[in-house]
DNA sequence: ATTGACCTTCTCGTTACGTAAAGGTTTATA
DNA sequence: TATAAACCTTTACGTAACGAGAAGGTCAAT
């Protein structure tokens, strides 16, 4: 209960050598709560704290000098802060989730049970290019996220039994045959449309291993702007694709 | 369809740099196919396959050097290592979620709902420790009751909630301060050192898929003779190491 | 009083690349 | 057909985050 450690002692309650909080002294990531009279570092509480959220963001994988600025920035709100490490963790969780389908579907074309393609051999690995797109497009990168993630589902679909693969024709032409119905309707708010887009909703998850409002919106956008999918949709009947659009904004909530 | 990349082509399809496939080919580990007639790396099938591997390990954190030992062994078999593979990567989710409910926890304890102690604060950053205790303790238990019963038990402990660990602690504790109680009576078979003695067991359930009486009456005699555990139950009380083992050859009833 | 387990600073080594520099090759286009 | 853009090559130096000593001071207990 004395709250206060020597190097040794909170690196080994932390799981790191004593060399690692030297090192952080050094550069002034972590600096000792005060240093007792034969020169020996000693922490505190507050200190403690503080090594939480660096290794906090070392499993992320940030650089020592970002997390200082991080840390030092005035700006800087521990709690927001903990809800984004949450969000970034959860991101990685589901990236090794990936990456173990990968391993699993690479053992499955080892035993001959199915093939595998160059690119997806790599799936699961890119990790990095995505934080790297993040960060250099930020917002912006919505479209082409919504790209790659149609690649994706476009391969995944080829992976599909012939049981869900009947299924998922199936639910498709349930889709048009509904959001044909509300168009009569003419009210994109309406209990037949809000069902059309929950049936679409359904159809994304089939592909798509991870549902978000924002992407689903953001689809529903791309089906618009993208005039590969609008001559699709407005074979059926002309007008569709916005309408369809309008629904599903609605249904997620981008729109009233 | 081509079958045959560039660096560029490669790294760009593998998410990484072309720099790291030449640092590859420099230290030996991922030669290409041929050198075409300008000096261009050509890499084939193989070398898309090995490469797939290689970042596999790399994942893991294993050094190129070990990659390449790995690899290079003629006992290597590609599907014995992706289901090694496929076992780690579940451990590593598995010690991500518990990073996760620490983040959680730590989150819960700034707004107040809760608090945490220092040793709390570190828990999932730990994979290392259990790794030295297995070294440490590991063999001699292992021993004793065979491997099996030990990987169940990490197994088991791996995968508690938060909730479930605290709770195990708290048992743990309670199993101290009711041996201590019992002990001021002095009868190792009495009604307070056998509640005792049944805490113990299900302290022991907590980590220990199969009970049974011989292994417990078996651990009871090993604090005896091991130092380490007399130390940390006499610690709180000297002689209650003995007294611990009697009342539980009695509540085994390997004892009268 | 001595042993052993701590602590200190200082220095050098390592891993897995990043980042130019200086130059040859291939391909698309004007 | 010229010329630029976009590839490729080797060489060589830089870096991040420590690990592993060496050489020596300090603390607690026997």
């Amino acid at each position: 209960m004395a709250m206060e450690y020597t190097v040794q002692k909170l690196a080994s309650m932390a799981g790191i050598s004593s060399r690692t909080l030297r090192y952080y002294d050094e550069i002034g990531l972590l600096k000792p709560m005060r240093i007792s009279s034969s020169g020996y570092r000693i922490y505190g509480p507050a200190e403690v704290d503080r090594l939480q959220q660096i290794l906090f963001y070392r499993t992320l994988g940030v650089r020592l000098e970002s997390i200082k600025d991080i840390l030092d920035a005035p700006s800087f709100d521990a709690l927001t802060a903990l809800k984004e490490h949450r969000q970034k963790l959860l991101e990685k969780r589901q990236q090794l989730d990936l990456l173990i389908a990968n391993v699993e579907k690479t053992i499955a074309a080892i035993e001959g049970r199915c093939s595998m393609s160059d690119t997806e051999k790599f799936r699961g690995f890119k990790q990095r290019l995505i934080e790297e797109n993040e960060q250099k497009y930020g917002e912006e990168i919505r479209a082409k996220y919504g790209d790659e993630a149609v690649n994706q589902s476009y391969e995944k679909f080829k992976n599909m039994t012939e049981d869900q693969y009947r299924e998922y024709e199936n639910l498709a032409e349930r889709i048009i045959e509904t959001f044909k119905a509300a168009l009569a309707t003419g009210d994109p708010g309406g209990e037949l449309a809000q069902k059309a887009a929950d049936l679409h909703r359904q159809w994304l998850s089939f592909t798509w291993s991870t549902y978000s409002k924002e992407v689903h919106a953001g689809l529903a956008q791309m089906y618009v702007d993208d005039e590969r999918f609008t001559a699709y949709y407005d074979r059926h009947q002309p007008g569709l694709t916005q309408f369809l659009r309008d629904a599903i904004l609605i249904y997620t909530g981008m729109k009233k």
